[in-house]
DNA sequence: TTGAAAGCGCTAACAA
DNA sequence: TTGTTAGCGCTTTCAA
């Protein structure tokens, strides 16, 4: 029924070991009985059994990248970079989407064991520590994309939330503004704290004390950034410029202001992350106004390009501490608002890949 | 090293194959000997072998989905509904992104066939067919998305392209517009030539003639929506409404009318597909405009959910002709508008799924 | 440069 | 209700 090396080897007159040789392209075939067996194989439409290859040689040539969402053209232009790179070298993908919930997040745990991937790249959680460290005991390749978890010893690939955090901060700074309110996402996550960290030593550089009354945390959602907004307009502190760490919030945010009836920048300066070329349902706002304010876009899909080069560099057995890779983030400075045009071009992805991707810093 | 059944029986006092039947929960084994090989597995860390078991039962409990694209949130929310719908049969899913490229789809044809996957839902591309007859020699189960192949046959599941341009076109006509253009897509795929049709039969109903002139057909990106409605406007035919069969030509399209300062709906009317949640770096224009148009919204997640389900009845050994599954397209009416509101909420993607999925029709 | 033998970890088919 | 035997299709190891 299926064909097999066993039928391709009768065929060609060889064995199944020199079928193998053949397929993989590995070990000493001479050329005359390779292209009997590639004949072989053409005529018998032979397509090897991955499985019995897994089995057989305890390597799947798959890896797992696991997101916490693919609504987001953050997360799946990081997939594609994932992927492109995966494929380059013969790998499958299995793509585990979570949607930011923790059971499925365990579910896919289970899959991907059971399905011994080579190896895993991973946008954690929170909660994924517990999880991420079992691996590690049974010697999972793994690498950790965006944030990085302190208690996981595994390589990281991630921007430079700090270094945008500080030439946005000062964008606003060098515009004139003085007192700067944040708004950004939960500080339990590397990038939350690091862009906070940023926006603070902006400050002080410039000698302006942080208020934590312009200081406001909470979920990144554009809702979140509506409500933050609001508090903050509500609660009468002076502002003329607000840092937004998150492009979620800014999107919510930035609404909220337009309601209220602020101009933007003339009463109130703005600088975002802003790195969502496929905006989602609430983007109107931040599109009319993206051209008058700062924005921080970050390299995402190089950022699973090169979370995948290190997974096979570990798969491929490197030894040596993890590494922390950060990847600058492109920061675009405002635009004169034109109408009818929504700056359109500077917020295209990067779709023709560098070759070579230039590296900011790489810590330990 | 790595833990196997026989460790596991070995440890339970029991021989592998009640291993295998308490793992796969089949076949009888007593209450006390499950309880016993259970805590065996526990204390062992034991994970099953995916590759093994896939190799003896030749079922890998895995399917692909092959996309055009995951840049787009119509894509993303069938994945979601393919990818929960497998899981909860405890199937993994390969998502494969062709990037609209035909090599990248030969190339992912040729992995999942190594890799046995026990079935493939496809959108498939114009070029995708010798490909699919391919599969199905080889008796791959295979379901068709949202695009129908007219020389393959397989099951397909799409939604109601011609019942949603009739009543996006009724909508026009309703409203009072009599000369009314159509921009759409490729008529070499089905949903293109069905909206196109359902554009015809309506005006035919409504006894307006449809003028060639006001027909324009092409691509189906932001570009070309701008440039169709640019020749329109040039050629000097005379038009009060136009009805966008495709929503990222929509997108184009509106920016461009809003350019030329034409007042939407008053000079012209607009009834559009519009189902994208997550739109594009193109969509201010549309979302700003969209209260003020009638809209067409795919049933995306349950196109994906539903096409698993069917395909898993192939993959059961269902027999019987192949089906085509119809699903209804949601029309959204036309909201006055809010400034600072953009009608967020009726745009948002059906999340909690429905249990029970209605269906319009099934062909054959 | 090629091949023979063994076995990866599991389940189908049968038997008890 | 449990077990025995055989073998899925490939690659590793060793030998020629």
């Amino acid at each position: 029924m299926t064909v097999t090396m066993r039928d391709v080897a009768k065929r060609a007159g060889v064995s199944v070991i020199t079928v193998s040789r053949v397929v993989n392209e590995s070990g000493y075939v001479q050329a005359e009985t390779r292209a009997r067996v590639r004949a072989a194989i053409q005529a018998l439409h032979y397509i090897p059994n991955q499985m019995a290859s897994s089995l057989r040689s305890r390597q799947t040539r798959s890896i797992a990248l696991m997101l916490p969402t693919i609504a987001n053209s953050f997360w799946t232009t990081i997939a594609r970079g994932v992927e492109d790179e995966a494929e380059a070298r013969g790998y499958s993908v299995f793509l585990c989407n979570t949607d930011y919930d923790d059971a499925k997040e365990g579910r896919y745990f289970e899959a991907l064991l059971r399905n011994r991937v080579d190896g895993i790249a991973i946008v954690p959680s929170e909660a994924s520590g517990p999880r991420l460290r079992t691996l590690q005991q049974r010697q999972m390749p793994l690498v950790q994309i965006h944030h990085k978890l302190d208690d996981v010893e595994a390589d990281v690939v991630r921007s430079d939330s700090y270094g945008a955090a500080v030439a946005l901060t000062q964008s606003l700074i060098d515009a004139g503004a003085r007192h700067i309110a944040y708004i950004g996402g939960p500080l339990s996550m590397s990038p939350g704290r690091n862009r906070l960290d940023g926006f603070r030593a902006a400050l002080t550089c410039a000698a302006i004390a942080d208020e934590p009354d312009r200081i406001k945390i909470g979920n990144a959602d554009p809702n979140m950034g509506y409500r933050l907004v609001t508090e903050l307009t509500h609660a009468g502190t002076p502002i003329d410029a607000v840092m937004i760490a998150n492009s979620r919030m800014a999107v919510g945010a930035i609404r909220a202001l337009t309601e209220l009836g602020k101009r933007i920048p003339e009463e109130i300066a703005i600088a975002a992350y802003y790195d969502i070329a496929t905006l989602d349902i609430y983007s109107s706002a931040l599109d009319v106004y993206s051209p008058v304010i700062t924005t921080a876009i970050q390299p995402a899909y190089d950022m699973g390009r090169l979370s995948v080069r290190r997974l096979f560099e570990r798969i491929g057995g490197m030894a040596g501490p993890s590494d922390d890779l950060i990847l600058p983030t492109r920061i675009v400075p405002p635009a004169a608002p034109v109408p009818g045009a929504h700056n359109v071009e500077r917020l295209r992805m990067p779709h023709p890949v560098p070759q070579d991707v230039p590296v900011v810093a790489t810590a330990h």
